[in-house]
DNA sequence: GCCTGATTCAAACAAACGTTTGAACTAAAG
DNA sequence: CTTTAGTTCAAACGTTTGTTTGAATCAGGC
């Protein structure tokens, strides 16, 4: 019954502190004073921190991202030739993402806010991390983004993906900010209510014409 | 000639290596060393390294969003009893603050990209002297902009403020990566094109009809 | 000259950081 | 029982952090 895992208990805290003060923010011992371990068992199990940060991220991310790329082979099959439609294609690339905050088993809340502020994270090695887990998620999302704009110019095809990716990243990094500064009126709880805003908002946009 | 300005050297060294590496990342004594002048120095005339950090936005908020409610007062002055159309409102918030980029005197891109950083940033005393200093802004700025879409539901409305607020930060502190992520078709030095894409792309958004 | 208040400086402070060490413990294999 | 490999532990390592101290330096008024 016993049986203690004590390297899940070091990415559990891990991933927890990382995600509401940052990881640069959050030292080791804050780490292994919630997850109730010692000190050297992170050096053991993991060498040092920053493979502790990428052990934390690589562990919902690998399969956040798969989730995307099979909801987005599920469109493409169903379409056939024809071409899958926009809001369809940004369903499969921000749902999944959204989503989490609901399915704890997948970490929840903690990490859909601690992946939003990766985003936006100035440290080169988390950037790089980021970008290598987001290489493939890319290479599919975008041609498929571009076939569903296909009358847009290439420069407002690419302004339009950055404005979308600071969307999404402060959609997850501080959805809760939204319930007091709206007054209660927005939930963020209500995680299909939120991915329909996101996506109608973002269809929106991409679908403007060029000036 | 000498007359050394210690004070404005440390600001000018802090705010060029918080842009870059973020503030609690940059230590105090990586800043005396870019700025030439004593450890000391910054207690003298800044008491801790807090208020150097709300020294260092200030300076160059308070000047910012001044500009944008002048901006904002002209737009509504100009349409008499009309309502302000949306870009001009929109173009009042995001024009300034985009603009920043391409006057040095303001601070530069260096500026710019630490504001943006700011608003993700976890650390509450930080998301707090922005709130703070942004109360006024959105206290103008919301009216103006439920004007201009008088049909929107409020809780679409405050949906589409979080997302323009996501799509502008990471536009102000991360446009640089665009350039090479869209291969070399986007450029953020041309701070007006910038500007009309982000716009065009946000008065889309807002406009979606509601579901 | 001298005094005074503001500023600069080298040096030290305690606390916190990531990391390493070597011994103690656990449990299954021979 | 002994061995062995895997894991945990308290203690210490050398740095770096923000902050403080007290003397040295500078300016201008008398």
């Amino acid at each position: 019954m016993k049986a203690k895992d004590t390297k899940g208990d070091i990415l559990n805290a891990a991933e927890g502190l990382f995600a509401a003060r940052g990881p640069h923010a959050t030292s080791l011992r804050q780490i292994i004073s919630s997850a109730k371990v010692n000190l050297a068992a992170v050096h053991y199990h993991f060498g040092s921190k920053e493979s502790l940060i990428q052990a934390v991220m690589a562990r919902r991310l690998v399969p956040l991202n798969a989730e995307r790329l099979t909801l987005l082979e599920e469109q493409e099959r169903a379409h056939g030739r024809r071409v899958v439609p926009l809001a369809k294609v940004l369903t499969a690339l921000v749902g999944p993402a959204l989503r989490l905050s609901r399915n704890p088993k997948k970490g929840g809340v903690v990490f859909m806010q601690l992946l939003g502020r990766c985003f936006m994270e100035p440290d080169p090695k988390i950037q790089a991390m980021l970008d290598r887990q987001l290489q493939e998620v890319a290479g599919r999302f975008i041609p498929a983004l571009q076939r569903a704009v296909p009358k847009l110019p290439e420069e407002d095809f690419f302004w339009r993906i950055h404005f979308l990716v600071g969307a999404m990243a402060h959609t997850m990094a501080d959805a809760e900010r939204l319930r007091a500064f709206s007054g209660g009126r927005c939930n963020p709880d209500d995680t299909e209510a939120m991915i329909d805003h996101l996506v109608n908002f973002l269809s929106a946009g991409f679908k403007a014409k060029s000036r």
